[in-house]
DNA sequence: GAGCCTCGAGTTCG
DNA sequence: CTCGAGGCTC
């Protein structure tokens, strides 16, 4: 049989036959093993098979099959990349910016684990490149992807096989085993690569980071191939079995494995030496041969690491201690102001272009008013209480190495004819008067939907990712559409197929769009008629109201119906209504007006009515959990031994669980500790169900 | 009332 | 990514 033949003797054809036989084989082997039946092959055999699949394909990168096993799990990529839902997700990290920082976070580890005694960190250069988790299945790789936004990242696996710091297999690992980790260009390589492409005539890259990520995300995984990627193991994600006990161990459990693991990575139990590495660290950064923007320090126990676990997008037990930003100077020439969805008036600077970090710079935000008049919104002052003037010489840098920010102002360069910024109190885009709240830092016109700027950002907002996500109607779309007239509020998105019917005409008329794009846009504009309740009511753009507070709403009234019946009804700051909404965990008096507002105002009201007509709503899934004690208020009282309050909540919350501070007649569990007082007596008197904290701890299984 | 945490709304460039 | 501010806890 073919499979005998070794890899360096095929031809062509041989190879092509090879790949198909092998891709079929990998499917059903892959198929048998995930329905948990038996198994076609043993994992030796399995192991076999896939990398003679890598193998050949290394040789004949151009067979390479789009259903190729290498590539397996989601679907076939049909334009650009596909998508993977990371089994955990992606994290990332809270930054310091100096030693306090440093310090701050360790008390707040030490007050959230409670007395903990010594505490061990690892401290690790944090490489600038970007981050790549790669899935194995025992001992195979399954897939690599990109970080994405955490949850959901691009299936890279054809580039990241090509990638020699990355083994293909792995000998001794867990079953199921995610390495993470960030894939980045040495100095060395990265001057040598744009040599290349400069010789050719081709572009260049602006750094390391852009070389990195442009060559990872290449569609032909040839092209990264002979782009010299390397790549540094410095976490992990789903794991069928530990990997060790503490984070320094893990990782060298990873190179044992066959992965790199920064040389430069130290344990220490002091804060100081911690900060004394970082320094040694910085001291050392011209010439490690590679990019790095920080040190990160991670809790060494993985039980403490545990223990701590997550904020919404961060973790407790990790953080990032950032390098000062790069600066460069330049010149302010202008002052512009944008308006927002809320009609909040942003400057914005216009600059001489210059490079920071390694990127061009045109703009940088301004921020607000106050931040232009070099005070702080309480009347402090910031940079030193030098206003900022068109014309100064400005000092740009990147926040968080994005954000292009202006850190300091020249006042020896300062033209002789400079004034101070004079900031409009009128809307510069409708002329309706621009209203600063008392307290408030931000200016906003007060044209409401008059407001042409405000208009076109609210229909910007319904069509973004997250509302109504709607393709071929991008930012871009809206803002022509609006000019021409046709689309002036969200439920003109819904009419456009029936009043375009000649319309259309003039649409394939316009560059760009041709029978079949309008005709796409107008299927891609029905198949979102039909749309969750939550994007709903993300997408009417209320202030106050985001992505997450907008679920919390669709999870509480469940209904299109019962939620405008209930806003309709309600009545600010009185009644049934009102008490109800407030009672909703997350939403306090200033959302709560905000929603009752939208829904009072006649001409928003209306605008609301005229949309929804078109659409069907899904109802809102009451979240479903099924541990023991989810949908249920806990109190938490007297001294806990196993855990802090923090740390209960958090837990406790984790599990569907609401906690609340006080009993009432709607605890329904109080969890008491020794020296447990009135609160304990008053769960008597409700006869509300009192556990001891083993008790609780049984209750929801990690005793 | 202060202090945390989270969210919302703003922003840049490739 | 950051700032400001809303909401909740102590």
């Amino acid at each position: 049989m073919s499979a005998d033949i070794a890899i360096d003797q095929l031809d062509e054809a041989q190879a092509r036959a090879e790949l198909a036989r092998l891709a079929d084989l990998l499917a059903q082997a892959n198929a048998a093993y995930h329905r948990e039946d038996a198994p076609v092959f043993d994992d030796a055999e399995y192991d076999a098979l896939k990398r003679r699949n890598a193998e050949i394909e290394m040789r004949f990168p151009h067979l390479k099959r789009s259903d190729s096993p290498s590539e397996q799990v989601g679907a076939a990529p049909s334009e650009g990349f596909g998508k993977i839902t990371h089994a955990v997700r992606m994290m990332s990290l809270s930054n310091a910016f100096d030693d306090e920082d440093v310090v701050e976070f360790d008390q707040s580890v030490r007050k959230y684990l409670g007395a903990p005694g010594e505490i061990a960190y690892t401290a690790e250069p944090k490489i600038d490149g970007l981050s790549l988790s790669i899935r194995y299945e025992m001992g195979q790789i399954i897939h690599a992807a990109t970080r994405g936004d955490g949850e959901i990242g691009e299936n890279v696996t054809a580039n990241a096989l090509t990638i020699a710091d990355i083994p293909q297999t792995l000998d001794g690992a867990p079953d199921v085993l995610e390495v993470r980790g960030e894939v980045y260009m040495s100095h060395a390589d990265f001057a040598a690569l744009n040599a290349r492409h400069a010789e050719r005539g081709g572009k260049t890259f602006a750094n390391p980071r852009n070389a990195a990520a442009g060559s990872l995300r290449q569609l032909d995984p040839e092209i990264t191939h002979a782009r010299p990627l390397k790549f540094f193991a410095y976490s992990w994600g789903e794991l069928s079995a530990p990997l060790a006990d503490t984070q320094t161990a893990a990782t060298r459990r990873l190179q044992a494995l066959g992965f790199q693991i920064n040389p430069l990575t130290r344990r220490f139990t002091e804060i100081t030496d911690l900060i004394a590495h970082y320094h040694n660290i910085e001291a050392q950064r011209a010439t490690l041969g590679y990019d790095i923007d920080g040190v990160v320090y991670k809790v060494d126990d993985l039980a403490l690491q545990r223990r701590l676990g997550f904020r919404s997008t961060t973790p407790r037990w990790a953080i990032a201690h950032k390098f000062p930003a790069e600066l460069a100077w330049t010149r302010l020439e202008a002052i512009d102001i944008q308006v927002g969805r809320t009609g909040a008036l942003s400057p914005v600077a216009r600059l001489t272009p210059v490079t920071v970090g390694g990127v061009v710079v045109s703009n940088a935000t301004l921020h607000n008013e106050d931040y232009i008049a070099g005070r702080d919104s309480k009347g402090g002052e910031i940079r030193g209480g030098k206003d900022i003037r068109v014309g100064d010489w400005v000092e740009v840098y990147r926040a968080g190495d994005v954000i292009p920010k202006i850190a300091d102002v020249d006042l020896s360069k300062r033209p002789d004819d400079a004034v101070p910024f004079l900031y409009p109190t009128v809307c510069p885009e409708c002329g309706s008067e621009a209203i600063r709240e008392e307290g408030d830092a931000v200016r906003r016109c007060s044209g409401g939907l008059i407001c042409p700027a405000q208009a076109v950002e609210k229909l910007k907002h319904f069509v973004s990712r997250g509302a109504f996500d709607i393709d071929g109607l991008g930012a871009k779309q809206v803002e022509q559409f609006y000019k021409d007239g046709w689309i002036k509020e969200p439920a003109d998105i819904f009419t456009l197929r029936d009043r375009f019917s000649t319309g259309l005409q003039q649409l394939k008329n316009r560059e760009g769009w041709g029978e079949k794009s309008a005709n796409s846009l107008f299927d891609a504009i029905d198949v979102r008629k039909t749309i969750p309740l939550a994007k709903l009511i993300f997408a009417l753009g209320i202030r106050h109201v985001g992505d997450s507070s907008a679920s919390l709403l669709a999870t509480t009234y469940g209904t299109w119906d019962a939620f405008e019946a209930a806003m309709t009804e309600a009545q600010i700051g009185v009644g049934t209504q009102w008490e109800d909404l407030l009672a909703v965990d997350g939403v306090g008096a200033v959302m709560a007006t905000s929603v009752i507002t939208a829904f009072h105002q006649e001409a928003e009201r209306a605008s609301i009515d005229r949309l929804v007509a078109h659409l069907t709503v899904v109802e809102a899934a009451k979240p479903k959990n099924d541990s023991p004690v989810s949908g249920k208020t806990v109190v938490f009282t007297g001294t806990l031994e196993k855990m802090t309050r923090a740390e209960a909540k958090a837990r406790a919350e984790s599990l569907g669980a609401k906690v609340s501070g006080s009993v009432s007649a709607k605890t329904d569990l109080l969890v008491a500790g020794p020296g447990a007082g009135s609160k304990e007596k008053k769960a008597r008197e409700l006869g509300i169900e009192t556990l001891d904290e083993d008790g609780w701890l049984a209750l929801i299984g990690t005793a």
